[in-house]
DNA sequence: CTGTCTAATCCAGCTTTGGCAATC
DNA sequence: TGATTGCCTTTGCTGGATTAGACA
């Protein structure tokens, strides 16, 4: 069962196109990035933002990806989102009361949340991570402003430009300066000396070399402005956090505070409404910790490198656990939770207003993991490095190093307290586009890991007939609208997708040797308790347990048998085994005995005084396939065809056609039995239920093997001689509709001469005239050319005479339907079983799949395809398509 | 942190031979 | 008048898979 369902798809719908990786050259990044775009403001930018969709709207074609993010702030655009418009999704009537059921009543009334609200929380997750990722994505053009670039360098002191500059040289991005510099390395001083005395072609080589001799030289840079950051940037906001779901009363007063008061960052969230704004907070140096992240990623830009805005969404989730009710955000002194728990947050907002003296660390103290920070993309090795500039006490992670990579990632207590998660880590760089990194910070590297429960996961959309399903992943395609396209990939791109993030298979645990749990056996495709058993499933006689497992502790403690998967049979009943052709060996001792499943009426009854009698619950035999033979019914005598007590036969496979017989399945065969005078007998091919009844299925009869051809040329010539009755009556009913409408067109004339009246006045008032509008459409198949049809040269069966029939295109006989899906799998003879060959060799060819139309010639053209052809287009000889019959029951006669 | 147990939901699959009225 | 056809309804229960949460 796929638990989450982003959007309902209707199952014959096309799974979600897996293209739209190529972008045309002219792709336009989500919104402009140039310099000289610097002066835009947030209200600019969504229109930027709009635009690049725009264009992407008319390139893509009509795919899903509509429900991108411009959904969330366009909403006209949704009523085109194919997935939206789903059948399934129909508009929701909510009502939200005040006193709402909150997460812990659900709890309470031990009552799980229903569908419907499963459903909304999946919704607003999505919508949350959409609008989180286009907040980021104006960050992250933000921290490309040239403006904030120079702002920031400006604020540089000497002692970090110098460090930039020794990065530079060592990185062979430029040549050292010819007299040795103070403040450089005395080994790059060196260096540099000697190269001086070097011949020329040497010098000109070795210096445009990267020193690597200590690594990559940009991380001594990046450990350095981390340091510079940290003393430099002061918290001084709260920065996103997840809250979780919050009972509608709160939520609304939120809004309405939120609207109404004068704006406090405190209780509102930091708010940086425009460009300019965040050049004010880069001016300052403070702001909150995101912030502060997202300008260290602009100083990073600043000095020339290559830096990615990496933000790792907390959404709100869509689940029931802890981590979705709202608490409300711990106050500053984070140890007095249980004060500000249940109160508005706002009532501790006065006594903390003025800027507190302990510098950091005071905002957000409770969130122990980063949810910004920078990833730099080294240009000597294209590795990336993730740096924290603010939180992790390790703020550099070396391209591969997973330990401190790992360190990214929320766990513990505390985090679990702080609501901080990892579901999708999102890495946005400075040409616009943006790319998911999740795995790179993820434990292990491992899958699910803790993005479980968090994370939308993977859809099973299914495709083709059955059993096939193709994975959908709403994340992947909520990123399309980001990423980079394929062959604009860089190195870096192409570097870390082949190693960081190349996420690790997890690993499969070898039952064989760890210790057995309940779980671990319950899981197992090797071993198995007789208690996880299925109902149809039993053990082998004599198998023997291969060890014991003891389940429970202490005082409950009790052994249980582990036995092979391999010793476990499948088991039917004795009815399911009849319905595949096979009984039950003489003398066969059911392996296991289940209660009866009674679905219609009569077992039911039967099955309820069996119960009433003994008190018990009947039960019935289940017998593996070992246990079962094929039913060889005894080959019939002087062309009589036994019947079973409901005057039919069975003919579920094609084994039970008794030797000497033919199985004929073809409609309206009794008829013809009767008409011949031989022996025959439906043929049950299966059943049907509904309403509290099995019903059978018949599917024509079976007779003699010699009567075999008889029955079918008699067969052929009365479907002939029914088709040309039909066809009769067909003209004659097209003729009665032509003269009905020439007695009307007759009738209109002569209204026209008695009364008067010009035809175009006519035509001027039929305009007006409502019967006479409907009237003309009606008549416009024939063109609404007056012209009538000659009665010699229209061809009543080819084109109806302009006509359709009523059942022209219903026509049972005529139309050809694929049955190969149908619930009976078998619809006739065939040679499928090896063990009876020689029961089915009494026909030759699959009738049922035979196509042609008896009745039109040039109307159907659906092909049955079986691509048995033989009789195609004559239509005479054709055996249209059996479809079986329903059948009531029929005593023998 | 892992495993066990319970509760809940959803879904797939098993189920095995009517009755009545209208029409031919 | 008897034989044939059409319509009714679209089951309904059970067990398995899965999830979540409490608790050890």
């Amino acid at each position: 069962m796929p638990p989450f369902v982003p959007r309902k798809r209707v199952s014959s719908e096309d799974p979600p196109p897996a293209k739209r990786q190529a972008r045309p050259d002219n792709f336009q990044a989500p919104f402009h990035l140039s310099d000289s775009d610097s002066d835009s403001s947030l209200s600019d930018a969504p229109e930027d933002l709009n635009k690049g969709n725009a264009t992407q709207a008319s390139e893509s074609e009509d795919e899903e990806e509509d429900i991108d993010w411009e959904d969330a702030i366009d909403t006209k655009t949704t009523a085109t989102t194919p997935t939206v418009a789903a059948p399934e999704l129909q508009d929701l009537e909510l009502t939200l009361d005040q006193n709402e059921t909150h997460v812990s009543d659900l709890l309470d009334g031990k009552k799980g949340p229903s569908k419907i609200e499963r459903q909304i929380r999946i919704q607003t997750h999505c919508m949350h991570v959409q609008c989180l990722l286009f907040h980021n994505a104006i960050r992250n053009a933000w921290s490309n402003d040239s403006k904030v670039h120079e702002i920031l360098r400006k604020k540089l002191p000497e002692g970090i430009r110098k460090e930039v500059k020794k990065w530079r040289i060592a990185s062979g991005l430029e040549l050292p300066e010819p007299k040795p510099e103070p403040p450089k390395s005395k080994k790059k001083g060196k260096k540099a000396q000697k190269n001086k005395d070097w011949s020329d072609e040497s010098e000109r080589l070795e210096p445009g070399q990267p020193d690597m001799s200590r690594g990559d030289p940009i991380i001594t840079l990046i450990k350095v402005l981390v340091a510079y950051w940290r003393k430099q940037f002061r918290i001084t906001a709260p920065g996103l956090r997840k809250y979780g779901y919050r009972p509608v009363s709160a939520l609304e007063s939120a809004i309405t505070d939120f609207r109404e008061e004068e704006h406090d960052p405190e209780r509102h969230g930091e708010r940086i409404a425009s460009l300019d704004e965040f050049r004010a907070t880069a001016e300052r140096m403070q702001g909150s910790r995101d912030v502060g992240a997202q300008l260290f990623t602009a100083l990073v830009r600043a000095l020339g490198i290559e830096a990615r805005l990496v933000a790792s969404l907390q959404p709100l989730g869509f689940g029931w656990t802890k981590g979705e009710t709202y608490t409300p955000a711990p106050s500053k002194d984070t140890e007095n939770e249980e004060e500000s728990e249940g109160s508005e947050p706002e009532t501790d907002v006065a006594e903390n207003k003025r800027p507190a003296k302990n510098k950091r660390k005071q905002f957000d103290s409770d969130l122990p993991f980063p949810i910004y920070w920078t990833e730099v993309a080294s240009p000597v090795t294209n590795e990336i490095i993730s740096v924290d500039p603010l939180i992790l006490s390790n703020p550099v992670a070396p391209f591969g190093d997973t330990d401190l990579q790992a360190n990214f990632e929320p766990r513990g207590a505390k985090a679990e307290r702080a609501k901080q998660v990892i579901c999708y880590v999102v890495a946005h760089s400075s040409d616009g586009t943006a790319k998911e990194v999740t795995t790179r910070y993820l434990r292990r590297r491992t899958w699910p890991g803790k993005t479980k429960g968090f994370r939308m996961p993977l859809e099973k959309v299914p495709v083709g007939p059955r059993g096939n399903y193709i994975a959908f992943d709403w994340f992947g395609m909520v990123m399309r609208g980001y990423q980079r396209a394929r062959k604009s990939k860089t190195a870096v791109d192409k570097l870390e997708e082949s190693r960081d993030l190349q996420p690790n298979q997890p690993e499969k645990k070898r039952t064989t040797q760890t210790a057995d749990t309940l779980q671990s056996l319950r899981t197992s495709t090797e071993f198995v308790l007789e208690r996880f058993l299925r109902r149809e499933e039993a053990l082998r006689p004599g198998a023997e347990p291969v060890r014991t497992f003891i389940a429970g502790k202490g005082a409950r403690a009790k052994e249980e048998p582990v036995f092979r998967r391999a010793d476990v049979l499948k088991c039917l009943s004795a009815e399911s085994w009849h319905k595949e052709g096979r009984q039950t060996k003489p003398g066969a001792v059911a392996l296991k005995r289940v209660p009866i499943r009674a679905v219609t009426l009569i077992r039911k009854r039967e099955v309820d005084e069996m119960h009433r009698q003994t008190g018990e619950k009947p039960l019935q035999g289940l017998y593996s396939r070992d246990q079962t033979e094929y039913i060889v019914p005894p080959p019939i005598q002087d062309g009589r065809i036994p019947k079973n007590e409901y005057g039919n036969i069975d003919c579920f496979v094609p084994s039970m056609v008794p030797a000497g017989a033919a199985h004929v399945p073809l409609p309206g065969t009794v008829r013809v039995c009767k008409k011949l005078g031989i022996d025959y007998a439906e043929a049950v091919t299966g059943f049907e239920f509904g309403s509290k009844m099995a019903v059978p299925v018949i599917q024509g009869v079976v007779v003699a093997a010699e009567n075999e051809g008889l029955l079918r040329d008699a067969w052929k010539a009365e479907a002939a001689e029914k088709r040309k009755r039909e066809e009769l009556k067909a003209e004659k009913k097209i003729l009665q509709t032509w003269r009905k409408f020439l007695f009307g067109l007759r009738i209109m004339e002569r209204v026209r001469d008695e009364y008067g009246g010009d035809p175009d006045a006519d035509r001027e008032r039929d305009s007006h005239n409502p019967f006479a509008v409907q009237k003309k459409r009606k008549e416009e198949p024939d063109d609404g050319d007056e012209e009538m049809p000659d009665r010699e040269s229209y061809n009543a069966i080819d084109h109806g005479g302009g006509f359709l029939l009523p059942g022209h295109e219903d026509d049972d006989d005529g139309l050809i339907v694929d049955h190969h899906d149908q619930q009976q799998g078998y619809a006739g003879p065939s040679h499928k079983d090896a063990d009876h060959a020689d029961h089915a060799d009494g026909t030759d060819d699959n009738e049922p799949f035979e196509s042609g139309c008896p009745t039109a010639d040039s109307h159907v053209s659906i092909s049955s395809g079986s691509g048995n052809e033989v009789d195609n287009g004559k239509g005479e000889d054709s055996e249209p398509e059996y479809v079986p019959r329903r059948t009531r029951r029929t005593r023998g006669p």
